[in-house]
DNA sequence: TGAGTTCCGGAACAAGGTGTTCGTTTATGT
DNA sequence: ACATAAACGAACACCTTGTTCCGGAACTCA
């Protein structure tokens, strides 16, 4: 499944329908979040029949897929393109998500995901960013920076604690732990200490 | 919304039925994924009627957020508990999730997210991965540590991304990149010169 | 133990979403 | 221009949701 979008189909036909409803559903999702917007809503509003959006897709999620392939044939050609260089994807990627903001908020957006994980991101940011602060001297930095450095640690530590719970959970606590502290200190530490007296 | 729990109500039947409701709801996504599950499933399993479901919850999603306060208590306690400390909630928390493996799962697990986003995740993980790979001499180190760093660094630039897209976008692509690399790559580099040669 | 309160069960309901079918009409490629 | 393939649209059976009602049961507290 998933495989393909064929919007270069030789019928014409067929890529208005696929594009219209590819429209349809970014501008739904981004106006009701994921999970309100019905199959209903986007035949509505891409204005075409039922039965033409069950020919093309089997559902919401398929629709998505189609313009998720675009990004990951990006991020693979960027990655070949510097061979040897470490997170050569990195700046093009920001770049790209940049031009393409819209699209990206519909597709991997707070909406589109659990609002149970985007809780559990919120409580975990509000005690690392407290942790980070107590280790500054008071006044210090500026506080852009350092908002930017709790969101990166906090999903280093939930992508840990998803890959954990959803294998078999062989690791030890202490290895994974050990894992989150040999990533994220050196460079935490490395910002800390430039910071001003 | 989603303030508290109650399980310590006086009456003993609303204990028995809030717990039969968790426990179903639970159970009933680590089986089927969370899309999946209807209030309808989550009542037949509970063995309830349909209306004492609705007197104590108004959806799924509220059922998930009970079980969550146990971990953000767990969380706020932890950092509390050694002040100046940095991440001293990390060890304590992956012990306590070992422990609640299974509800854990259902929570915040792949099943619990977007398959659009869990999609994403593994292409820029085999992606991440390559490269590190490409960085150490042949048939350098145990595949196993390497793996959960990677997932780390993934975990870390979806993060900001999602950030980013979810806000205004006044950071320079530049910046957000910076950021990334800042946290990430010392880390990275001190796991990779420890390879052995 | 009893009195009074609170909760549960179960059926029924309207409203709305889903996914499929089928005959007709319209657009397309060669 | 013609054969083909796609879109339309109405109708459909089915499922899910959230609400209402009331008789009967379970509970708390004294």
């Amino acid at each position: 499944m998933y495989e393909y979008d064929c919007l270069n189909t030789p019928d014409r036909r067929v890529r208005r329908t696929r594009q219209a409803i590819q429209r349809a559903l970014v501008e739904l999702i981004l106006e009701k979040g994921y999970d309100a917007v019905t199959v209903t809503d986007v035949i509505d509003r891409a204005d075409i029949g039922r039965s033409t959006f069950y020919a093309h897709y089997t559902s919401k999620q398929e629709v998505l897929f189609g313009n998720l392939d675009r990004f990951t044939e990006f991020l693979r050609a960027e990655s070949e393109a510097s061979p040897g260089k470490l997170f050569a994807f990195s700046l093009p990627m920001f770049q790209h998500i940049q031009e393409q903001r819209t699209l990206l908020r519909a597709l991997i957006g707070r909406r589109s995901g659990s609002p149970v994980v985007a809780h559990s991101e919120k409580v975990l940011a509000g005690i690392v960013r407290g942790e980070l602060l107590a280790y500054l001297p008071d006044g210090g930095h500026p506080p852009r920076p350092l908002d930017l450095m709790v969101t990166g640690i906090v999903g280093a530590f939930m992508a840990l604690v998803r890959e954990w719970v959803e294998g078999d959970l062989t690791e030890t606590p202490e290895v994974m732990n050990d894992a989150f502290l040999a990533l994220v200190l050196p460079g935490v530490e490395a910002l800390l200490a430039q910071a001003p007296g």
